[in-house]
DNA sequence: TTGCTATTTCTATAATTATCGAAATAATAC
DNA sequence: GTATTATTTCGATAATTATAGAAATAGCAA
């Protein structure tokens, strides 16, 4: 069986928030959810990397932390993974702070 | 003159917003905002190191991040110190949140 | 003054983090 | 097959973090 967040395997409401507020607690972090907010496709690993100038596998170190605490969704085709947002968890946890971004 | 962050001194966004979210990023913290919110007077470090069983000295530490982030208030009488939620800070940057916490 | 209480600062430490470059993995194109 | 492209993992490193205990600061109470 594949680990889906929402499968709530008994963690507290408290670790649940600090892991996406210590998910969300970097600049760099921060940029990539607007970039894809505002974006109206999906983005690639080194897309991100040109834009924000940072290594791709910085990016992706991102981009995990992103994915593990289930910010973000991945779509793969080929050897591209495409990224956008999992507004789920945004409305459960952070209601409102997509639009405020 | 005092700094206080409505001062708002050429911080990005992104930057400010990452500041709250890692003061937010530990559970303990998320704790303290909790019983905080519930709580219908101010509380004290001695108090949060009780209930938290956690050392006065990291508690302090906690009660500074959050300080320093905006999202608590102190009011100082004699040797003790008040903390009180900065809901002004989580109506512009989180809104909705407290309410969902 | 001496002692008690509340908080902060200091010192130390173990753990985590953000970063990069290099190597590995894997799919595509020739 | 080789070469190219996209991403991830690994290794290293410098910086930051959460923690505790000890010492410092400061008010209050006998």
């Amino acid at each position: 069986m594949k680990y889906t967040t929402s499968m709530n395997i008994e963690i507290a409401k408290e670790e649940r928030l600090a892991q996406i507020f210590s998910a969300l607690g970097e600049p760099n972090r921060i940029k990539i959810i607007k970039i894809l907010r505002d974006s109206k496709r999906e983005l690639t690993c080194s897309e991100i990397s040109n834009l924000l100038q940072i290594a791709p596998s910085t990016v992706s170190y991102h981009f995990k932390a992103l994915r593990k605490a289930g910010l973000t969704k991945t779509r793969q085709e080929a050897q591209t993974k495409y990224l956008s947002l999992n507004k789920k968890t945004f409305k459960k946890y952070l209601p409102g702070f997509l639009d405020s971004l």
